[in-house]
DNA sequence: AAACTTGACTTTGCATACAAAATGAACTTC
DNA sequence: GAAGTTCATTTTGTATGCAAAGTCAAGTTT
């Protein structure tokens, strides 16, 4: 498989991220089913690779095995829509605690210039590089907790919640207020008083929350 | 999942299981590899359900694919069992404040005959009964925050650090110790008070956590 | 007309086979 | 003698085939 499998990963993988990616931009919606036999044709793998990737993705829950026949893409009902995003919630609630803790010089550093970075997205309007720098933000509030388990659990939750909180960024308005947002949660973390960096982060995400709940 | 379709599960779901049974009991420790080969001669069955079962192990992060080849049994240095802890401890004192906040009168009821069980099988001294009785009153504290990606991820991380924690209820005295500890933490739940309840949890989880510490 | 039965078709789970990659050891070379 | 090189062996990844289990619909019976 030198000329099919160009990168260095295997098919297994390949297929798991790209079915990760068709997720999030929506091309698979919630609830649609997966045949192991179309994916395989699709990705010109067999159905081993793709059987793999399958499972792979069931374990982390962005599928899940019905009841009836076949995997299907997670769906959720508002409440359990709800539940999720409040466990985010109280997950980053959490990180921003910590890592208002242990903030190195660095850390605040680098969360500086990616807040910079939110601030200029936001003002050019620019939707897609927002979503990125925005991400890249939050990442990096999660590593400062320097805890990779609290890190791996807010990225994962992140993951899960993505297709559900990319509709919300629509007007170069949003983009503003998610950013100022930002400037002011990243002030109380800096302020290194963990009780409020965790109400500050409450304060962001409920916000972006009841406005995904809005949406869905 | 597996328990409600005992008897017609999947040769990859019985191998899953075994396999942590397997390491829950030591049987299997920390840094050990499994060899895929070794593994379908064991179960009586071909490379591809055992594969499927690793693949899922490694999901939920009990195994690990390591550096070297193969697939290994999650150990962890005591600098992530360290920040594994912590983590744990994070997200039961989450559970415990949210417990706090959404306790109903029937959950209370239930917590508190799963104390009762505790506090007996402490006083008989029966080790094995008290780990149940334990695990099963954490469990309720878990379900009680009705949120079930929050449960999820406490029921998580008791699976993941139970190998770890399982040493540490050696003598009558430790168990009595920790029903103690229960019974103090659960007045703090009742109270209703969920900021007590957190740091409540927190001293709870902390002592265990110091003595996991001490034996790894 | 409703319900049960039967049979074709689809889907899933597992086994076997093969190819590619990595590891370790023997061997060569400087 | 140490370092590099090549080859054999082990291990992993993927393909294919087959059998069992499930689904759906048409046909039959009451």
């Amino acid at each position: 498989m030198d000329t099919a499998n160009s990168g260095r990963e295997s098919s297994a993988a390949r297929i798991e991220q790209a079915l990760l990616e068709d997720i999030a931009i929506g091309e698979l919606e919630p609830g649609a089913r997966l045949d192991e036999t179309r994916l395989a044709e699709r990705f010109g793998v067999s159905r081993t690779p793709v059987r793999e990737a399958l499972n792979r993705l069931t374990a982390q829950g962005v599928l899940v095995t019905g009841e009836k026949r076949g995997v299907r893409v997670a769906q959720y009902s508002r409440e359990e829509l709800a539940q999720m995003f409040e466990a985010m919630h109280e997950i980053e609630a959490l990180c921003a605690g910590l890592a208002a803790q242990r903030l190195t010089l660095l850390a605040r550093s680098e969360l500086e210039k990616a807040q910079a970075e939110c601030v200029a997205a936001a003002a050019t309007g620019d939707r897609l590089r927002y979503l990125k720098a925005n991400e890249a933000l939050h990442f990096l509030i999660y590593r400062a907790t320097r805890n990779i388990y609290i890190e791996a659990l807010a990225v994962d939750f992140r993951r899960r919640t993505g297709p559900f909180r990319a509709k919300k960024f629509a007007t170069r308005e949003d983009l503003v207020a998610s950013a100022t947002s930002h400037e002011e949660l990243l002030q109380t973390i800096f302020s290194a008083d963990s009780e409020r960096a965790s109400d500050g982060m409450r304060r962001h995400m409920t916000a972006s929350f009841l406005r995904v709940l809005a949406l869905n």
